[in-house]
DNA sequence: CTGATTTATTAACTTATGTAAAGAATTTTA
DNA sequence: TAAAATTCTTTACATAAGTTAATAAATCAG
């Protein structure tokens, strides 16, 4: 049975390799949480420092504007959450995060990250790819908001998510607010798909 | 006179100090271009190695999408640009760069980049705020275009692109792209603008 | 299990945007 | 400088999406 640690330091492989000096460096400076659903990681116009791992559940990254909120994100687990813009540059979130579901996280600091920076170098190398990773997530998809249609993002959407079973996790009204419309228009384009 | 490998070094210091034997390594790997109007930096459907410091002129990226372009960035003097996603993710570019005006280069290998990550710890430090800073980029352009109508994002492109006198250097018609609608409905907008 | 709450669908109506085409204005270039 | 090409604006029409509200369905909590 994998632990939690163990599982967070399988999904740093995907970046660098890790001693064990060098993963113990981290390991100590990690806390544990467990969050219910519905509860906040990360709130609009607060200061977060903190970065986490998603061991288990699922939360959503949204944006309020007049009221309302628009929902541009999800994180399931085995990956990595948090403000990253704000602690890059030091500012309050402009976005919330909230759990969908029950999470089991591991947090630990952006300062911790930093100062692993300075320490060792494969940490550096680490903070790169997560840039870069990173980047070329948000690249992608800002990609598919300018050129496909709704009905085309949504039924992107759901071929890549369907296999994950990711789908069913998520409520509608997120989804619809992920492709950049509301409720009413993805149940219209889901009838025009179901009709066709 | 600053010469334009001067402007390109100034232009690191955003992100790093570097020493003269760190800076040489890479001025040796740098090869200077001349590029007319209308003409390409990066195609679409072609694999690029090179990145580029734009000396002077100005570019826009678009993804090209059932014969029509989308544009989605402009660059300026100043700045880096190129298939960056393409270069990390070793694929064929997904959209073009074209100069919008006569534009003067500094032209280099992706891979040099990468070499000098392994040669130079500060090209490592380099390496990282460059993807973080084009990280940034992306995410408050995509908060943009969730959170903002089409209205709002073209009061905040004039507000924040008149200053540096961007605007008229740029047609309407990429404007009107980059904000995620077509030149006419932007006549539209300019107009209820002007009678308001 | 059942009532309460939340979420999804549907309908009616309004509005903003897309499309196509024509004309005006501007820019390019020969 | 004048003709050609490009770009911008305007009009008319079609359409997809937003809004509001009502109903149906699903989920949650006691």
């Amino acid at each position: 049975m994998e632990s939690k640690t163990d599982q967070f330091r399988g999904y740093l492989k995907r970046f660098v390799e890790l001693t064990d000096p060098e993963w113990q460096a981290l390991e100590k400076e990690l806390t544990f949480r467990t969050l219910p659903k519905k509860r906040f990681l990360v709130q609009q116009g607060q200061r977060t420092k903190e970065l986490y791992f998603l061991v288990q559940g699922a939360a959503r990254l949204y944006y309020e504007k007049d009221g309302d909120e628009k929902t541009t994100y999800f994180f399931f687990e085995n990956n990595l959450l948090g403000d990253y813009l704000g602690c890059l540059a030091g500012q309050p979130s402009a976005m919330s995060i909230q759990t969908l579901e029950d999470c089991e996280l591991i947090a630990f600091r952006y300062e911790t990250l930093t100062a692993l920076y300075e320490q060792f170098p494969v940490y550096q190398i680490f903070g790169r790819k997560l840039a870069e990773y990173l980047f070329m997530g948000l690249d992608m998809r800002l990609a598919e908001l300018l050129t496909l249609t709704p009905e085309e993002r949504y039924l992107k959407f759901i071929s890549t998510s369907i296999k994950r079973k990711i789908i069913e996790r998520i409520p509608q009204q997120y989804i619809a607010s992920y492709l950049g419309i509301t409720p009413v228009s993805l149940s219209r384009i889901r009838r025009r798909i179901a009709d066709s």
